[in-house]
DNA sequence: GCGACAG
DNA sequence: ATCTTGTCGC
């Protein structure tokens, strides 16, 4: 009943990611990752119309194999913790556009580095049943210590005594990004999967295709 | 009660 | 997220 629509109210969808939360899968369960997807979410028209996009690259050679993009309107205003119910809706319907669903996702969001550790890239990755994972420019919750300013330097994201991410430097002396797994894959992995998507920016190809097919 | 707060 | 030009630095 509640998971069928997205057309919640606050408290409704804080209580839908309490019980949805149970199915996240820390394991790698996937065969073999060959087509890797970047997603984008922008807005139109001051806020009303969502506009989501997705792009499909090969996976190690990061060349772009197919995209999708759709606009719906915005149901949902934005909530710390609630990203998703704004978000989700408009990625599902650009996914429903691809001739081929990908073997994984990278979101611009987090993962379980979330307050009740349900962010946008477990929801997309549990409703799908589709691995994902969290790709944040910024923080949402947890500490961390100083990360090494190397490229590939990383630090234990926590909340709690909890090890829920890894703040990790994709480019040598820039600001890093906050990893956390989103659903089939282990945190070991993501940082590794993340790494071999920035050869030389301090986002992924993934991300960065997404976003330039977002704009024009 | 006072901050913090993915995009 | 979005509104927006030039500017500092590698």
């Amino acid at each position: 009943m509640l998971s069928h629509g997205w057309n919640l109210s606050p408290t409704e969808a804080v209580a839908l990611q309490n019980s949805l939360r149970r199915q996240v899968v820390g394991r790698n369960c996937y065969a073999e990752l060959q087509r890797i997807a970047g997603v984008d979410v922008g807005f139109e028209a001051h806020g009303s119309i969502t506009r989501a996009a997705i792009v499909v690259l090969s996976y190690p050679q990061l060349q772009p194999l197919e995209q999708a993009i759709a606009r719906l309107p915005t149901s949902f205003p934005y909530i710390p913790g609630l990203l998703s119910f704004r978000e989700v809706p408009a990625i599902l319907q650009a996914l429903s556009k691809l001739q081929q669903p990908p073997d994984i996702f990278l979101c611009d969001g987090q993962g379980i580095a979330h307050p009740r550790r349900f962010g946008l890239a477990c929801h997309l990755g549990v409703y799908t049943d589709i691995p994902s994972v969290g790709v944040a420019k910024t923080r949402l919750i947890g500490s961390h210590a100083t990360v090494p300013a190397e490229k590939g330097g990383w630090v234990p994201l926590i909340d709690k005594d909890e090890t829920i991410g890894a703040v990790l430097r994709t480019r040598s002396g820039v600001k890093p990004l906050y990893i956390s797994i989103g659903h089939k894959i282990s945190l070991e992995r993501s940082i590794e999967l993340v790494l071999a998507c920035t050869p030389r920016y301090k986002l992924p190809e993934t991300t960065r295709a997404a976003h330039r097919l977002a704009s024009g």
